[in-house]
RNA sequence: GCCCUGGUGGUGGAAUUGGUAGACACGCGGGACUUAAAAUCCCGUGAGCAGCAAUGUUCGUGCGGGUUCAAGUCCCGCCUGGGGCACCA
């Protein structure tokens, strides 16, 4: 019987579904092993064989784990809600439900055809009603919460607002919007909407009005991490600044624990630090500088409170509150001008014109805290309303931003520290002597940072602070499909709706666009109103509904812990699966997530910790990011005037335009199938072609895998041509995991070969046949090399080399004609991580159709068998003296100098070592262990 | 600008972490079996030089230095591809 993987792996995806083989237990006396897949988005376009790269390598993670002996929880689903099914609906009117549903059967076929050993009896969707009534859940609990900065942690709202009754303000140290001062009268004393508008301040869900980026095209706001460049990181269309009131989730309160929690984790270094910049922690000052014939004073936060000394003026942000305050008369147009010039320009217009110095003078002057000088106060859009406190005190000597303000306007440039040339340019280095600075001249910037801080906070004028760039998430989009934010509006105040009336399930629209008034979708609803005894009613009977939806990180926030328990109906975790199971073990996705989902999920699952709700205090322990397969794009090139295809070859003297074409036309030698491709499309029937010899060649670019680019090679058809086992083997053969590579199918046949060769060893002539005979030694230290490399390679996720070392081993025991059942039991268990249905069929025919292969022990390499022959010493002398006679034979004079030179530095080296191994080749020590 | 990463044959990539660089595979060349094809198997394949040949030998891991008996691997200085952050005070 020939290697027949067709029906091989149908029957054994069969086997594997009907006698639920990876069902994991909740509770076992095995240890526990979460490998974890970073969940897809169901699109239209179904999967290409770059999706699955991280779902083999956990695959094969899963499949080794169970041979040794963990109880493993190996689970998938779908992250459901998302722009483009919404897209979708709006163009067809066709629910996103609907398209969602489909998307996500083809993904299911796609993913069974390649064999992946997950338990699907835990799949979960994130906009399934069962599943987002938690994720409301979970919203409500956030905004039920508020940040405790003395214990560290997040508590019940209930208790901040039994401090208030009884203490006010006083003695409670909360993360809030703006610091509030009141005492337990005056809290008394509020109504309900002064009441909620305060506690708004210091929710961990609350809304806010806050500058949003907003994106006109798509009709909503996105979070930081969704705009690129000042681009929507969707559609790539321009994103603007706008104020609005808006749901977000107070991140910033664990900006520390997020940053610490790092150095807890086994996660790729460039992926925390991108985490690490994000969150962007630094260390200084905050000064306030009191404004000259005013009383206002102007809070700046710096990180170089030493060069307070070299401050010769000060800029805000245009739109800070202080400047229509501060400004005189004589400047008031000037910078009401400025004011809307700025406003008018879009985030990319400020970066793209970073070069670009722009500012106006208010008239005003600060006075400086030590020296009692006047400092003119300007406003300029190089300084952010969004970070520190929206203004800066500028020391242009050692800034560079404010050095080519200062030049540009003409400031004076006071020097401070010195070891710069500040003519030239700013002396930003935090090295070098204080100079020209009262009581901070003659230290060392180091010091001199610490003693600046000790005199503000003697002089009264400011503190030592730490401020991060890590902003609160904007949570509400102005979309339909999304989880509907579990608040409704009685007078204007939110309430929360019961937990009883969870889910709060999307009700249907007309359209899916956003109304007239630019309301969202959901506005459109005719049954979009909340009674807090009836739940939803009709517009007429109740109070409106929030009507922003949450964004599509909510879902994805805590999903893997719904895996955990999810069919539990009480509870969106229960108490015992998430003991036992605690969090991820392995997390395998791609690194493009690493400000977005795996910062948010960190923050919700700190929250939940705090709350008391989960045991650990980080979601996933290790994390891989696998690399991007790219597309092999083929390329014919046209002549630029006429219809008329060029070979490549002769194409470089001619004028050309370049044609994708779809690869799948294209055989491994380049060569286009020129009938195919007129018939391809209606342009290209009467297209005529110049050949090189009898073909037609095209030229390769690696690109992106993408429609657009007809480079899309899809799994189902290399299952259908070679097999799953190939692919799953071949996609770990291309590279290594974590790095981004072409695919290029022509390869594959080396993969498929091996599998081929694997499935004779276990048969002659076609007949299944294996023999009892004992090993030989030389069979056996193939056998074991191999096992060594498997079990070394799986733990450090080099499966590359693994399936490098299995091709060996088969080419070994095939020459050696290896037939004995000793050395092809534990084989065929080797294999099955990686192969899963070949592994399976030989072992049913080894032990004639008994158990899965999965519960089979991976085997263990033993030593015995690997030992190596060895020269030993004195043998590596004998080598030394034939070298020396060679020498002569055939080198010059010098070259035989300088190698009898090294060879005595060698010899030398060695007496006295008393080396245990020493090999030599041709006379020169190769290998020493001593 | 700051911070992470990588750079090895025609190609994808190996190299026990300082010990025979180029494993394994693709591609290419040659051969066996076959009427032929497919399939399968075997041999060769970094570059240069010497030789009919077996073989020998020099050079060779982005560039230039250094440490070491020994460097793809460690150190210093550059060049360069990819990624993150960025008027963040």
């Amino acid at each position: 019987m020939e290697y027949n993987f067709s029906a091989i792996e149908k029957k054994w995806q069969q086997y594997w579904s009907e006698n639920q083989v990876f069902k994991a237990q909740n509770n076992s006396e095995k240890p526990k092993y979460y490998v974890l897949d970073m969940f897809p988005y169901p699109s239209g376009a179904g999967l290409h064989v770059g999706h699955p790269l991280g779902y083999i390598a956990s695959d094969i993670v899963s499949r080794f784990k169970r041979h040794k002996g963990f109880n493993v929880l190996h689970p998938m689903g779908y992250d459901s809600f998302g722009l483009p099914a919404e897209q979708y609906a709006i163009q067809t009117g066709q629910h996103p439900a609907i398209t969602t549903k489909e998307n996500i059967a083809r993904y299911r076929q796609q993913m069974d055809k390649i064999g992946f050993s997950y338990d699907w009896s835990r799949e979960v969707r994130t906009s399934n009603p069962d599943f987002y009534r938690w994720t409301q859940w979970i919203f409500l609990e956030l905004f039920n919460s508020w940040y405790d900065k003395e214990t560290n942690k997040a508590a019940p709202i209930a208790e901040l607002i039994t401090r208030f009754d009884n203490h006010g303000t006083e003695g409670t140290n909360a993360v809030c919007g703006e610091e509030m001062i009141f005492t337990p009268e005056e809290w008394a004393g509020y109504n309900e909407v002064r009441r909620e508008e305060v506690l708004q301040n210091y929710r961990l869900a609350y809304r806010a009005e806050s500058t949003v980026n907003w994106c006109p095209e798509l009709g909503t706001v996105l979070a930081n991490d969704e705009v690129k460049d000042g681009r929507s990181e969707r559609g790539g269309y321009p994103v603007v600044q706008k104020k609005m009131m808006q749901w977000s989730m107070r991140i910033s309160a664990y900006a520390q624990r997020l940053l610490e929690g790092l150095d807890a984790i086994d996660w790729p270094e460039p992926l925390k630090e991108s985490q690490r910049n994000w969150i962007g922690r630094s260390e200084g000052a905050s000064v306030h500088f009191e404004v000259k014939d005013s009383k206002e004073k102007i809070e700046v936060f710096t990180t170089r409170p030493d060069t307070i000394f070299g401050v010769s003026f000060m800029v805000l942000a245009p739109e800070h509150e202080l400047v229509d305050r501060i400004t005189t008369e004589v400047y008031r147009s000037s910078v009401e001008d400025y004011k809307v010039q700025a406003g008018r320009k879009t985030e990319r217009d400020r970066m793209a014109d970073v070069k670009t110095i722009s500012g106006q003078f208010t008239g005003a002057y600060a006075i400086h805290p030590f020296t009692g000088k006047p400092i003119p106060v300007w406003i300029g859009d190089y300084v952010l309303a969004s970070y520190g406190t929206g203004a800066v005190m500028s020391v242009p000597a050692h800034d560079s931003r404010d050095w080519a303000f200062a030049k540009h306007f003409g400031l004076p440039v006071p020097e401070v520290v010195a070891g710069g040339n500040i003519a030239m340019e700013s002396y930003d280095a935090k090295e070098g002597k204080l100079i020209n600075s009262e009581f901070l001249t003659g230290l060392e910037v180091k010091d001199a940072i610490s003693k600046a801080i000790e005199e503000i906070e003697k002089k009264g004028i400011g503190k030592g602070k730490t401020n991060f760039r890590l902003r609160d998430a904007i949570f509400g989009r102005q979309r339909y499909w999304g989880e509907p934010i579990p608040v409704y509006y009685e007078n204007g105040v939110p309430q929360t709706v019961k937990e009883e009336h969870l889910p709060l399930e999307l009700p249907a629209v007309d359209a899916y666009l956003p109304t007239e008034d630019g309301e969202p979708p959901l506005a459109r609803a005719a049954t979009w109103a909340y009674h807090p005894e009836k739940g939803v009613v009709p517009a007429s009977e109740g109070f409106p509904l929030e009507t922003t939806t949450m964004p599509g990180w909510a879902g994805s926030s805590w999903y893997y812990l719904r895996y955990m328990d999810s069919e539990n109906e009480k509870d969106f975790v229960g108490e015992g699966a998430e003991g036992y199971w605690k969090n991820v073990d392995l997390y395998i996705g791609g690194s493009e997530h690493a400000t977005g989902h795996l910062l948010y999920s960190r923050f919700w699952h700190k929250f939940m910790f705090d709350r008391g709700w989960l045991s650990t205090r980080e979601p996933f322990q290790k994390l891989i990011n696998q690399g991007m397969i790219l597309g092999t794009s083929a390329i014919a090139h046209r002549m630029k005037d006429n219809n008329t295809f060029i070979s490549v070859a002769l194409s470089k003297s001619e004028p050309t335009v370049p044609v994708h074409v779809d690869v799948n036309m294209v055989n491994a030698s380049d060569e286009l199938d020129v009938e195919r491709f007129r018939e391809w499309r209606d342009d290209l029937a009467d297209a005529q072609f110049i050949l090189e010899g009898d073909k037609f060649i095209v030229s390769r670019e690696v690109e992106k895998m993408s429609k657009r680019w007809y480079n899309v090679v899809n799994p189902d058809d290399i299952c259908t041509e070679y097999g799953a086992d190939t692919l799953r083997m071949y996609e770990m053969f291309l590279g290594p995991l974590e790095q981004s590579k072409p695919w290029n199918t022509a390869g594959i046949s080396g993969v498929y070969n091996f599998l081929k060769k694997m499935w004779r060893l276990y048969h002659s002539a076609g007949v299944f046949h294996v023999s009892d005979d004992q090993a030989t030694k030389e069979e056996l230290k193939s056998l074991h090399t191999l096992i060594k490399k498997v079990n070394e390679d799986i733990e450090q996720f080099s499966f590359n080399t693994s399936v490098s070392a299995f091709m060996i081993c088969v080419n070994e025991l095939g020459a050696l004609k290896c037939t004995k059942r000793e050395v092809l039991e534990p084989l065929a268990v080797l294999l099955s991580p990686f192969a899963p249905h070949i592994a399976e069929e030989l072992w049913s025919l080894l032990k004639k159709g008994t158990t899965s292969i999965s519960e089979v022990p991976f085997p263990v390499a033993n030593e015995k068998y690997l030992v190596e022959d060895t020269f030993e010493y004195p043998v590596a002398f004998n080598g030394k003296m034939r070298f020396k006679e060679e020498l002569s034979l055939s080198m010059g004079k010098e070259d035989i100098e300088k190698h009898i030179l090294t060879l005595e530095k060698t010899v030398k080296y060695l007496e006295g070592k008393s080396p245990r191994k020493v090999i030599v080749v041709h006379g020169k020590i190769v290998n020493v262990v001593v």
